[in-house]
RNA sequence: GGAGAGUUGGCUGAGUGGCCGAAAGCGCCAGCUUGGAAAGCUGGUAUAUGGGUAACUGUAUCGAGGGUUCGACUCCCUCACUCUCCGCCA
């Protein structure tokens, strides 16, 4: 969410803001709304002021007198009520309107219609040259015998999978290789809520755009996080923190679900695009400064890049353009892992840098040194995610015998197995 | 699922129709005191938003929304959440 006087004062960087991200708002509306709404406020609030006064004088009048003022108030809010009315009406358009509103991206951020213009930044380690005909992961991880699309389909529905034996141990072997990973890093690990309140999902922006990603409980009106930022994020919601306290620096495991509406037809195979997966997903609370926030950007993102390079696994790193940018992000970097079926990058993991905007939303404030309120900014990245991670792994690591070798930081996880065979 | 209790500022907690934006305490800030600190003393200290260069001032806010009333933290209704007990259950 943007701040209103933020929008008045820098209508235009924020047009232009919402135009770069591909957001179809029209902020002089929002103006317009704006300018509206205001007078009409000051006249009610004027109202109101009379109303008060002629209130508070009436158990000092003479009984006489007082049916005469109780005559003047009614009078007033007479005139009130016309002016409510209009001012219900036009707020709630108004909030909407503020809430579908892009938060502009940062200015050093490359100007691009939608993924294809991303900017690679740098590559880490050279994709592999294979001297046998190499599978992709759904020949693999069946030959194998770990993974199992047909049975998950016909539990499931699509989009959904089975990991078996090897599968689901290497499945918890990576999970928990990233989570001692991240934690070592100085992230303090959580368990979280999966289904969680509207509230959550609005304050991290998630809703309401975005809707139609999430799995909603129309029954009790919970919705299940796409990623763990949601709860993580919510965790502080309409809270007072310290300056002293910040950086937190948050980590957690959930399942995350997508419905991945609207990619009917896209990555139907495999394990790329679906709709359960489990993530590792770190989050940053920061104070109020746009030069701190990107060192924790580039920090978190270095972890990303840590838990790659440990697990050998070739990746590129790219700068993610203006029209690829969600709702409220200032900045965004995606690592793309080298997936041989793809016969390219692919993504596999997500930085964040959104400054005020869900910490706007989720009242989420600290107290900074000098004893001043400010709202908290935030950031959050994809530390480790499964399965996108798995695919790449079984691909990049795949032996002409239909064998995959595995990363030796793995080795440990795995009770020792250094290679999966069928 | 049933019964009951509760939700007040950064925190604890008082307040049952106007004198309440809210006692008291804690915390925090400033001053006094001190070689320095602690303690003590004195004063200040909610949020949002409008107007004003400012001093200051209007409005709203005591979980949310509605109602009663000239006037609601206080009375009524609805909802959300928290807690306790009972039931069921991983």
């Amino acid at each position: 969410m943007l701040d209103i006087k933020f929008i008045r004062q820098n209508a235009q960087q924020v047009q232009a803001g919402n135009d770069a991200k591909g957001f179809k708002v029209d902020v002089s509306q929002v103006l317009a709304l704006d300018d509206e709404i205001r007078p009409m406020q000051q006249e009610l609030e004027q109202l109101q002021a009379e109303r008060n006064k002629l209130s508070q004088e009436i158990p000092k009048a003479q009984a006489d007198k007082r049916e005469l003022l109780k005559k003047e108030v009614l009078a007033i809010k007479v005139k009130m009520e016309s002016l409510e009315a209009v001012l219900n009406e036009r707020r709630p358009i108004l909030n909407e309107l503020l809430l579908k509103l892009a938060q502009p991206a940062g200015p050093d951020v490359p100007f691009g219609k939608d993924d294809k213009e991303n900017v690679e930044v740098r590559k880490w380690g050279d994709p592999r040259k294979f001297a046998f005909s190499a599978k992709d992961h759904i020949a693999i991880g069946e030959k194998l015998g770990i993974l199992d699309f047909e049975r998950g389909v016909k539990v499931a529905g699509s989009r959904s999978y089975i990991l078996k034996r090897d599968g689901a141990l290497l499945e918890q072997a990576v999970l928990r290789f990233g989570y001692d990973f991240v934690v070592k890093k100085g992230f303090a690990p959580h368990s979280v809520p999966l289904l969680v309140k509207e509230e959550a999902m609005i304050g991290t922006g998630y809703f309401p755009v975005g809707r139609d990603q999430a799995y909603f409980i129309e029954k009790d009106k919970l919705a299940l996080i796409g990623t763990s930022e949601v709860s993580l994020c919510s965790m502080h919601a309409n809270e007072m923190l310290t300056e002293e306290e910040l950086p937190l620096r948050y980590t957690s495991l959930t399942t995350c679900f997508r419905r991945e509406a609207g990619t009917y037809g896209k990555d139907t195979r495999g394990l790329y695009r679906v709709h359960q997966f489990n993530k590792i997903e770190m989050v940053v609370f920061a104070v109020a400064d746009a030069k701190k926030s990107e060192e924790y950007h580039h920090e978190l993102l270095s972890i990303s890049e840590g838990i790659l390079q440990a697990l050998e696994l070739p990746y590129r790193v790219v700068y993610v353009c203006t029209g690829d940018l969600g709702q409220g992000q200032v900045r965004k970097h995606d690592i793309e892992t080298w997936m041989p079926s793809r016969n390219g990058y692919g993504e596999t993991h997500s930085c964040s840098t959104f400054h005020d905007f869900q910490a706007r939303r989720l009242n989420i404030r600290y107290k900074t040194k000098d004893g001043q309120k400010a709202i908290a900014y935030t950031l959050n990245n994809t530390a480790l995610a499964i399965p996108r991670i798995l695919l790449a792994l079984l691909e990049n690591f795949q032996e002409a015998d239909g064998s995959v070798s595995l990363p030796s930081v793995l080795h440990p996880y795995m009770m020792g197995k250094t290679r999966l065979r069928a």
